[in-house]
DNA sequence: ATAATGTCTTTTATCGTGAAAAAACATTTT
DNA sequence: AAAATGTTTTTTCACGATAAAAGACATTAT
């Protein structure tokens, strides 16, 4: 097998939700921007969907037949890039119990055990070395640097430095900018998902991340805004498989996140500091409680 | 052809030096931590080593016969990885006029033009992305974000963030710590140099990196550590292929240094703030002076 | 018993290949 | 003539294969 066809299905998927909207679809490259494809996998789309009697496709005319039922529908598992399968597989390796700092990485292992070649393993393996927790001798093996205390703090020292930065470069915007309106948005989504806290808490993991994106782009600094991508890769599988007080952490984080809010929104440089201060702080303490380590502290 | 034997080329050439100093080589084990290698690699040397007649080789016994010669040793482009080769023959093209924001990498075409095979390109790009100057577009091409002034300015404002924090970093470290040894010899290091400054100005920038890679080194963060590896390469290859005033631009930055470290040294932050804020503001400024930009500035 | 050498096995680095997906070109339709 | 469809070419993604290099195991020498 050379290549899977997970584009294609990921987007016919997503295509499969137009159907219900409308009563026939738009022009091939209308398509392709809607799904983020190429017009060569569209049609590879509009042929199935016209081969199940979803459609009925003549040239310009694609006419919706009938709703899609369930089956129509790819199964979930194989619309996932190659990346995304490596990636879940190694992440749930490194925070699982026994990935101890110094131990090496088999590529050769690791593609064997993922079902995958190791070209894609090696691959994920650099793009994944950027966030510092692996290290590759040169010729040889990579390293596992582990998920220890110091990389938290580590972590969190920078972040703490860059969202500082990008909070006061943010309330320094000119009253026109759009970002004002961005964060309107999220204050309502905030206020939202604060009012029904009990029921939607594991919604904040997302809304956290577009609201400290949204900060950090008032940076227009390309290393700032790519470094979130290391915090943003940490706390989505690190929250993922570590549930413990989920809901009192994002009930204690939506407030401050309105706290924050209305300080951009008063735009008073020192109120700012503050409240972006406070939510650091209680973000750190929250990370940095979770991570066990001391395994060697104890007596034999 | 699959791998290159460059490590092993690389490692003879150095093995060849250690020829002039002794009678007898060392043990292969021995011999493999000196040259980095492993002792597979280390008996291929002596192998051709004994075939060449340089040495007789028994056993524990590797008698030096002769000195090497020049013919003996490998050319020195055959000595470089793969990697190298990629990395110069990208960066000469970025760096080359036309090289506009905005254009488009085509892995294949970089391949067959540096007659290379398209993963080893691959694996270059992804490595090289981690510098903020290329971007990719999923399931497509890469896009050139070009050295530009806006990179420039975001490289420098993330240095002068890093190395302010890791210079007070460096002060606060004990009386007994390594660096102030290490910072003794890079003073001597820098007074030679500025001694004779007029002859070895191009040694320079070899110098300049073991500075800074020893300041950054205390504030003991990976991310600072590592984020030195972006400034060494742009300054590596910036300078390497711009030559303007290198003399007067490397004498004024060697008595910035010798400031900065004699501040070090007073262990006074205010004093290690001053200098090294004006050395960092002279260092943006070289670079700053040195990016055409305004191309399209230039009336019809 | 330790450390080196000799031999064999595993892993890494790199390539060519082929299918998926994108992109370019040609033709038709409005 | 602008925009869509139809067709062909090119590029990306992922694999298995192979030589280089590392690493592990067995044997020999001090």
């Amino acid at each position: 097998m050379s290549k899977s066809n997970n584009v294609y299905k990921d987007a016919f998927n997503r295509g499969l939700r137009l159907l219900d909207e409308t009563k026939s679809l738009p022009s091939e490259p209308e398509l392709g921007t809607l799904l983020g494809v190429s017009r060569t996998t569209v049609r590879s789309i509009l042929s199935r969907m016209e081969e199940t009697g979803l459609i009925a496709w003549n040239k310009r005319n694609k006419t919706v037949l009938r709703s899609p039922r369930p089956d129509d529908f790819f199964p979930e598992e194989e619309t996932d890039s190659l990346a995304e399968i490596i990636e879940r597989s190694f992440m749930r390796r490194l925070l699982a119990e026994g990935a101890e700092a110094g131990m090496q990485i088999n590529e050769l292992e690791l593609a064997r055990e993922i079902g995958v070649g190791t070209t894609s393993v090696r691959e994920f393996l650099i793009r994944f070395s950027r966030f510092g927790l692996i290290e590759k001798r040169r010729n040889s093996h990579w390293v596992l640097k582990g998920f220890t205390r110091a990389f938290a703090l580590e972590l969190t020292e920078i972040r703490e430095m860059f969202e500082l930065r990008s909070a006061a470069a943010f309330v320094a915007l000119p009253e026109d900018s759009a970002v004002w309106a961005d964060l309107d948005r999220l204050e309502v989504e905030h206020r939202q998902l604060a009012s029904e806290i009990a029921t939607r808490f594991n919604e904040f993991s997302e809304l956290d991340e577009r609201f400290h994106r949204l900060i950090h782009r008032a940076s227009h600094n390309r290393f700032i805004v790519d470094f979130y991508d290391v915090i943003a890769m940490i706390f989505h599988y690190h929250y993922q498989w570590n549930k413990a007080q989920e809901r009192e952490r994002n009930e204690v984080a939506v407030q401050e996140h309105l706290a924050y809010i209305a300080a951009l929104k008063s735009r008073d440089p020192g109120k700012v500091d503050a409240a972006c201060r406070k939510h650091l702080k209680s973000a750190r303490q929250t990370l940095l409680s979770s991570i066990p380590e001391g395994r060697q502290l104890q007596p034999a």
